[in-house]
DNA sequence: GTCTATACCTAGATAGAC
DNA sequence: GTCTATCTAGGTATAGAC
């Protein structure tokens, strides 16, 4: 009996997580968080329901790594574009523009991120990645407001605005058939119409 | 045996009917969608869980009603102010304020009704009712670009942002215990915030 | 029409063989 | 470590007495 595993014991392991992990992901996204059941999850990963038990030690602790993994990854992309170059006014457009593009480009793992039921666990993440990103678009309006690009205002509420904003637009795409936005409007339409809204809220002078 | 129910039969029926609808939709304001089971819901209204089905064929068909009730009302009220006196830009910024004012003041039930998890049946009513908030904020935009108000914008998608930045605004303030919002900012400060923000996003020049 | 009691189902979690 | 089989809890819905 070895007192420890071996490297290769612990690479297969974490390799048998990560997978669980990533299948898991893709299930939330395809059929939501209610019909994610760990049967429907394990099936998917390739492995027995009861070994998921293996790795996580329930449910709900398996359904909010899956959040914060996937919601991780947005708020990286978006501190990157918000802290890259351009003025605070630029990058908040560009904010909105990459957020939401990618949101559109998987959309049922966005709408599984904002919008869709889950259990309380994942309501408590996604209620801690919301304050993230009205975090990161709050600091960008206070920037604009200290440089004199942007007028006075409360820089939380208007990031709070956005993220409410950006979600509620999307939501109804998301929620539609696969093709594009609901109507016959472009995605690029879309996305231009939602910065510009983005950048008057905000108090932005018109282009 | 009468071939129809006396009139004294018919009221007593839909008073318990009425009444299991007014405390269920208390049991969800105070508790949620999740945690409002049929026996808690005919606990609180007085009668054996049987008997609910006397009345709804099923609790999902129950707790549609609910919302329906309690977001109607909303509704009604939001189409009053927005179809009252003023430009349409003075309009816009009562309906805002009544509308997060009512929220605040119930604040259990408007989180129930904007954003706490639920059923499918319950989800698809709000999608619903969130168009139609959409639809009532929208005409009064297009009307404002109508007068010349409010400059150039597609006014779904404005409407779309004000009735999501009202609820990510909100919903922090609701998850909260139950004194004022977060911080130590008072309702009306919030309020006047908001107003300010949802002109801003609509385009009407600041006062 | 309402109650009590219960059937039944779903889904999370566990036990023990391999 | 993973599987199969099973246990259990919670909750919807139904049956039959009153």
């Amino acid at each position: 009996m070895a007192y420890r595993k071996t490297p290769a014991e612990l690479q297969r392991l974490e390799a048998t997580r990560e997978r669980l992990v990533a299948r898991a992901t893709e299930v939330v996204a395809e059929v939501g968080w209610a019909q994610a059941s760990v049967t429907a999850v394990a099936d998917s990963a390739g492995i027995a329901a009861g070994s998921v038990y293996q790795h996580f030690p329930s449910k709900a602790a398996l359904a909010a790594e899956v959040f914060r993994r996937a919601a991780g990854r947005e708020v990286a992309v978006l501190d990157e574009v918000l802290h890259g170059p351009g003025t605070p006014v630029e990058r908040i457009g560009r904010g909105i523009e990459v957020f939401a593009r990618r949101a559109l480009e998987n959309r049922g793992l966005a709408y599984a991120l904002l919008a869709a039921p889950a259990e309380p666990a994942v309501g408590a993440e996604r209620l801690e990645f919301r304050r993230r990103y009205r975090a990161l678009f709050a600091e960008v309006v206070r920037e604009g407001m200290a440089t004199g690009l942007l007028p006075d205002q409360d820089g939380e509420i208007t990031a709070a605005a956005l993220t409410g904003a950006i979600g509620e637009v999307l939501v109804d795409p998301l929620g539609g058939p696969g093709a594009d936005t609901a109507d016959g409007r472009t995605t690029d339409e879309l996305l231009a119409e939602l910065t510009a809204m983005a950048l008057r809220c905000a108090g932005a002078p018109p282009a």
